[in-house]
DNA sequence: TTCTACATATTATGATTATAAAATGCAATA
DNA sequence: TATTGCATTTTATAATCATAATATGTAGAA
């Protein structure tokens, strides 16, 4: 049997490509643009751009390449999730959720794994490697993998906002650090959104979301790709860990002022300001929002 | 074919145990102390063992098990290279070169690599991963990996100091903060033998590790395990890049004298002093060992 | 010239299998 | 009662192969 297809998230990924550009119908998409762009041969952005014709997304002129349909502001919610990456998702989720729940030992054999997800060999390697890089298992030194204390013990998730504390306060503080004026009234109008009703109609996944691409901006505006790195490598262990717990709505309106606040300090250029009230504001958020474990 | 015995590497480890552990000639080493101590089942200590006590440096009973046969600190180095972990790391050291002197392009496939340093491919992949958990190459949605800036930018290695400073500094002035006396008092052994005439006969690599050993306790002592995390992997790439760089040994004396100073104001509770030194005895050694790229 | 469209070469996956190693259950022994 | 030493089970590696995908060279159209 053969690897599964890139070519449905291509497909979703030139739908996203267009939207972010705001290219308008009729205009033209050439192959290797778009496979640079998504770091990939012609090949699957071909069959990709073939599957949205039949869709109907675009045009094709024969010798002239593909031609955007219609304009990218009504391309709607077109991406589906492609069974690839829901499945290699699904199952990271449910590896950390059997570990959550105890239904998985702190020692299991590959094999073990392979047969309780029913994957292959490298399908499941790689979703532990991944896992691995977040932190949470290690590979032993005979067989099988160890699950770390990470996910399950309360003194990890307060030490995980201490360092996010620590990390974005500096990252601020560096010579280096310059805001990115066009992200930052983005990144304004999203948090205006979410502050003028969006915290009560957003799904969980679209909040928590914003909320980690307004702390990842921040960080890169210092320009360090370290303390970018860091921030998102722990990112991703928070998104799995306080993806079960409910979002507390109500502190939300909080929440996003306060980060309004911040951009307000930075734009006026009262970056130690920004960077003690950042501390305090994760800090805070760490401390009320921690599981019972 | 079938893999590696880990059981080379469980003798150098036994080897390590008894030594740091200081025992006598005529101890006792139960199997399962052993296992657990490495993290391995009993089968291949056993194997260790009795290749151990080939060499002589353990004695066998009858239904009794081993014995130490000498004491621990008459060893001598008696612990080689293993062929597995030596091939291993020197494959991952070869790849950095090769990449570094531009003999590796910016893309390669699987297969190339395979090729080029005739692996299988679940022990390159072994190496990828590593390599890509340090984060100076990622695997392409399509074929192939890419090696990231990491490695060869001037930028990369100077923001790498100023994390490591951040890092290092903020970890010390958490309120978990609180020093192993009895590992103070061993690091300052080992610095003031480096002090005492070490720099001069050490070799490069046990130089470096003393160093590395030096910060990472420091960061350790914070127990807080995301500094310490971020600590180790930075300084697994550093390990890399300075490999290649010849020690200025004249810098030696300043730098052992500026960790015994560090020391000094840690045991004398001088924290927040002790920090801001650690701040700029990092920052001053970026600024001047850097490499030119 | 740029770019597509096709043909061809190359690549990665997954299934299969042999084999040596690691893990483990347990009787025998100190 | 704890630990060894053996026997048995389970595991991971590496090699091979079929297959469907990705990557790429190039003629020819725009």
């Amino acid at each position: 049997m053969a690897r599964n297809s890139l070519s449905p998230q291509i497909s979703n990924s030139i739908i996203e490509f267009v939207k972010s550009k705001e290219m308008r119908k009729g205009e033209h998409l050439p192959l290797q643009m778009l496979a640079d762009a998504f770091r990939v041969s012609r090949a699957p952005v071909m069959s990709a751009l073939r599957r949205l014709e039949e869709e109907g997304v675009v045009r094709a002129e024969a010798n002239r390449g593909y031609f955007l349909a219609v304009d990218a502001e009504n391309l709607g919610i077109t991406s589906r999730p492609t069974e690839q990456e829901s499945g290699e998702d699904a199952i990271y989720f449910k590896i950390a959720e059997d570990r959550l729940a105890g239904r998985l030992p702190e020692r299991v054999s590959e094999a073990e794994l392979m047969r309780l997800y029913e994957l292959p060999r490298s399908r499941l390697l790689k979703i532990l490697h991944r896992i691995a890089d977040e932190g949470w298992v290690e590979r032993l030194p005979g067989n099988g993998w160890a699950f770390r204390q990470t996910l399950t013990s309360r003194q990890s998730y307060e030490d995980g906002y201490a360092f996010r504390a620590v990390i974005e306060q500096q990252a601020m503080l560096l010579p280096s650090f310059e805001p990115d004026l066009e992200e930052l009234q983005r990144a304004r109008q999203t948090q205006t959104a979410l502050s003028a009703g969006g915290y009560q109609t957003w799904s969980r996944a679209e909040i928590f979301k914003a909320n980690n691409e307004f702390h990842e901006m921040l960080v890169g505006w210092s320009k360090n790709e370290f303390f970018l790195d860091a921030i998102r490598r722990i990112n991703r262990l928070r998104r799995l860990i306080e993806y079960h717990i409910t979002i507390d709505r109500s502190r939300l309106p909080k929440q996003t002022e306060e980060h309004l606040h911040i951009l307000d300090l930075i734009e006026s250029g009262r970056r130690s300001e920004a960077a003690a009230f950042l501390y305090t504001h994760i800090m805070g958020a760490g401390r009320i929002k921690a599981p019972q474990v």
